[in-house]
DNA sequence: GTAGTCTACACAAACGTTTGCGTAAATAAA
DNA sequence: TTTATTTACGCAAACGTTTGTGTAGACTAC
């Protein structure tokens, strides 16, 4: 039979005839409450087992303690890891972390976005859709002095507060080994063309191949939706040439899944017939009898930790009406080639 | 220079010379408000961009459509499938989702436990941590009304609401199977002794024998503590022997990659000298050159999707007063054996 | 003309806390 | 003794909203 009602400071007050405020400052050991009065209404509070109402007071202080991860999708292993990185880093913060999956639907960022706001979250952590483009979904928040940090998968604006991975280090990392192992036809498999890593990782590659001194050649560039069948479809039109690319870099390690199935069906040796690198790194690679030379790793926990901490400096300024509009946070982590 | 004050109704009062009940009246259309005072509300309120504080609402209504998940781990596919039931779930009744690894840690589970409560989550969903096996951190939850729901880890208790797994079903396929391809000796390597899993898993592997007609066999049953050399070490007791088991049962996927390397190195061939079943159904094996025969998959995302069913079912009633402490809403789903 | 019924709005309490300000009593300084 | 200071506490506002109750004026009915 217990009472539905939870013991507020008015009970308190009542029951030792003080007021209100008093029982507030004596629980919060206040000087100017008299030692006896904040050691009985210390003990009262223990007798009925009283506990601050948080949500009393994150309403008067117009916060929450709470901060917003938007990411495509949990089933990913970048995006649990970069959610990691959030949750332990906020927690050390006493701050929560509420989540949203976005699914990759532009739609459903929107609305995520919206319900973040309406939740009054202090800060928002984004991963974009892959179908974003535009960004006015997001303007609402400066109203409501939502800061907002993007990581990962970041629009292509100046103006926001961002960690981005640079693919450059990794990629030149592994076109450099590569060619120091003699391969001199280098291919790439590429993703959608409308995601902004596809057309990131094409221009690093070429640069790669410039800087190794190598010329460009469309016939053994490839693209997928991601899609098996396109994966394997992208692996076909590089191995179906007479003269097939001996390595390759692969958009990412769940496509250069496809292509090693794929390579192998068609009679070909992983790492002696063509060789591949790839994006993700993987914790399932050391479990694999056929693995890439190496994965680029691009440290999504490290990411996620970062723009938290951004973040947490954001919610921080803001609250003592500091204008940081105009010195955004910004960090672009390197990539590193891990061997295996 | 935007204005760090937010649009309130009593704004919109002072704006219309009408008091703050009627706009608040007028902004939910109510018919005791004139149709021209409500146009007139909702056009203030249009150009003032005047939204409702949420979390006004909920201090209020003393609820905060959120709803608080605790997982040992972001990292495992099986319990970030698990939150991804739950956000699915969640977000179709416009619930928050707030999350908490507790690492395995008990300690932490306790801290997260409060700290929700703290939060004032509207109920919680538990999957245990691997140390747990005392449960009074909870009953403190009780007092503030929060239902808690457990799913997959669950207490050893019967006053509980939980969704769990039935590991028979799939064990039962499993060891038939074996049978039925001619296995006479089917070893088992279990987890550790403290989890509830491992006592369960081994009960069931010797009913499932009984039902088999196999005789128990200690020397081809191990555990380990799931590390990598503990794993190792497991398998190698099984196949250091001079007639070593040709069929075993293995704790989970991660166990059994571990012991297919073993037993590959020990110049065994994997579905034929030795053949394997284990738990989870990591979508991995598809892509792996050794697979086991099958996996047991044990449905996280259909128990966290029950399990936040039942969990706003128990909330629903809570608010109407309803006490439901004396039937407990569980549910056992079963197991299901996938083949490669 | 009086009583009764609507219509359309205002008042105020409530949710649980924090905190600036005011003040009576006690003590210290003059 | 008078004035100033300190000690220890109470009062009330504020955060933004919802909602029960009260009520002035207009209208209807007899």
């Amino acid at each position: 039979m217990q009472s539905n009602k939870l013991p507020t400071i008015k009970e308190i007050a009542k029951k030792l005839n003080v007021s209100i405020s008093t029982v507030s400052r004596a629980l919060h050991d206040h000087p100017s409450i008299g030692l006896v009065t904040t050691m009985r209404v210390h003990k009262v509070a223990q007798e009925l087992g009283y506990e601050v109402n948080k949500s009393a007071i994150y309403f008067k202080e117009r916060k929450t303690y709470t901060i917003g991860v938007i990411i495509p999708s949990l089933a990913e292993p970048f995006f649990s890891s970069a959610l990691c990185g959030v949750e332990d880093f906020a927690g050390q913060f006493n701050y929560n972390v509420i989540i949203g999956q976005s699914l990759d639907s532009f739609e459903r960022e929107q609305r995520i976005v919206e319900n973040m706001k309406d939740h009054r979250v202090d800060g928002i952590l984004v991963s974009l859709t892959k179908e974003t483009s535009t960004y006015e979904h997001f303007d609402n928040l400066k109203k409501y002095n939502i800061p907002i940090v993007f990581f990962d998968r970041v629009p292509q604006k100046k103006d926001i507060h961002f960690v981005s991975c640079n693919l450059h280090s990794g990629m030149l990392q592994a076109i450099t080994r590569f060619v120091a192992m003699g391969h001199k036809k280098i291919g790439l498999i590429n993703g959608p063309a409308k995601m902004a890593a596809t057309l990131q990782r094409l221009e690093i590659y070429f640069k790669c191949l410039k800087e190794n001194n190598l010329p460009i050649n469309y016939d053994i560039i490839a693209s997928t939706t991601l899609s098996k069948e396109d994966n394997v479809k992208a692996i076909k039109k590089l191995i179906d040439q007479e003269e097939i690319p001996t390595a390759v870099m692969v958009f990412n390690d769940y496509v250069l899944l496809d292509c090693i199935a794929t390579v192998k069906a068609a009679g070909l040796e992983v790492n002696k017939d063509i060789s591949f690198i790839s994006f993700a790194n993987l914790p399932i690679w050391e479990y694999m009898d056929t693995r890439p030379l190496a994965s680029i790793e691009q440290f999504s926990y490290r990411q996620a930790s970062i723009a938290t901490d951004f973040l947490f400096k954001l919610i921080e300024t803001n609250n003592k009406g500091e204008n940081t509009d105009s010195n955004y946070l910004q960090q672009i982590i390197d990539s590193e080639m891990v061997n295996y």
